[in-house]
DNA sequence: ATACATATATGTAAAATGCACATAGAGTAT
DNA sequence: ATACTCTATGTGCATTTTACATATATGTAT
């Protein structure tokens, strides 16, 4: 039944290993950015299309507690909806300054994205390739 | 002096957004680990590689702290080597574990590159490429 | 009434991280 | 000698982020 010292599984969550998040904080930001640059939502239904952004098990809390952040920062903005049945919905809307964040956001991820290819080559075995890096800021 | 009118810069800094950080929490162990992959350091040698990873202003604290971290979860080793001039060091050496954990970091890596593969197809106006998952929207 | 799905929100604790500060050996200049 | 600097390792504290549990309210079905 149970393959004593069988234990070839390099999975490391069996092995003890802390679980670990591959994401940046505040991951959530860019993508209810970029949902909501697309259509107006609220917190249920951008909840549903996080998690195909690796949100799994999205926790509501987190959630909602993001997007009054966002709002207090003038990233979003929203107003209550009740013209239908059912509990009222906080409607949540791009803003102007929503639309710079996300390009923002878009541009250190894609630099994180060429440190994460430095860090693959060297993980594979390929040797690193500096790139001359003129784009100082 | 001031090109007043002239706020061009999308660059999000100046518009008094918050700064991203876009690397994963715990970015740090695994590029130790990779570094000590490839021959045994110190945290201060440590320090400098971890700059070429996105860890510009690198704080020592940061560093030694995780370092000792690592120890306590048995992904590397250490000894003092006091056998030259100067103040001791705190040699690391990576552990099986900790090969395996760079695995398991490898792995949580790549899947988090498809999720942000995901992320720029959509932010580019490309259509989302989901897997087969019947999309249920 | 009770249960359930929808919908939004807070309280608390743990974890991660930046920043400031503390300690100490060894070499060099005065 | 002692002062200064570079190397080297660490701790304390505050803030931010996040998970988890819990609270509230509305409408519908039984």
């Amino acid at each position: 039944m149970n393959n004593e010292g069988q234990e070839r599984e390099v999975e490391g969550r069996e092995r003890g290993f802390r679980a670990v998040e591959a994401r940046p904080r505040n991951w959530l930001v860019p993508v209810i950015l970029l949902s909501l640059r697309e259509w107006n939502s609220y917190g249920y239904e951008l909840m549903e299309r996080a998690s195909a952004f690796g949100f799994e098990a999205m926790n509501p809390g987190t959630l909602y507690r993001t997007l009054r952040q966002m709002e207090k920062e003038g990233v979003v903005e929203s107003s209550w909806e009740t013209s239908r049945g059912g509990p009222a919905r906080r409607m949540y809307t791009i803003t102007d300054a929503g639309r710079s964040y996300l390009d923002f956001w878009a541009k250190s991820l894609e630099q994180y994205q060429h440190t994460m290819d430095n860090f693959f080559r060297l993980y594979t075995g390929r040797p690193l390739q500096e790139k001359e890096d003129s784009g100082d800021e």
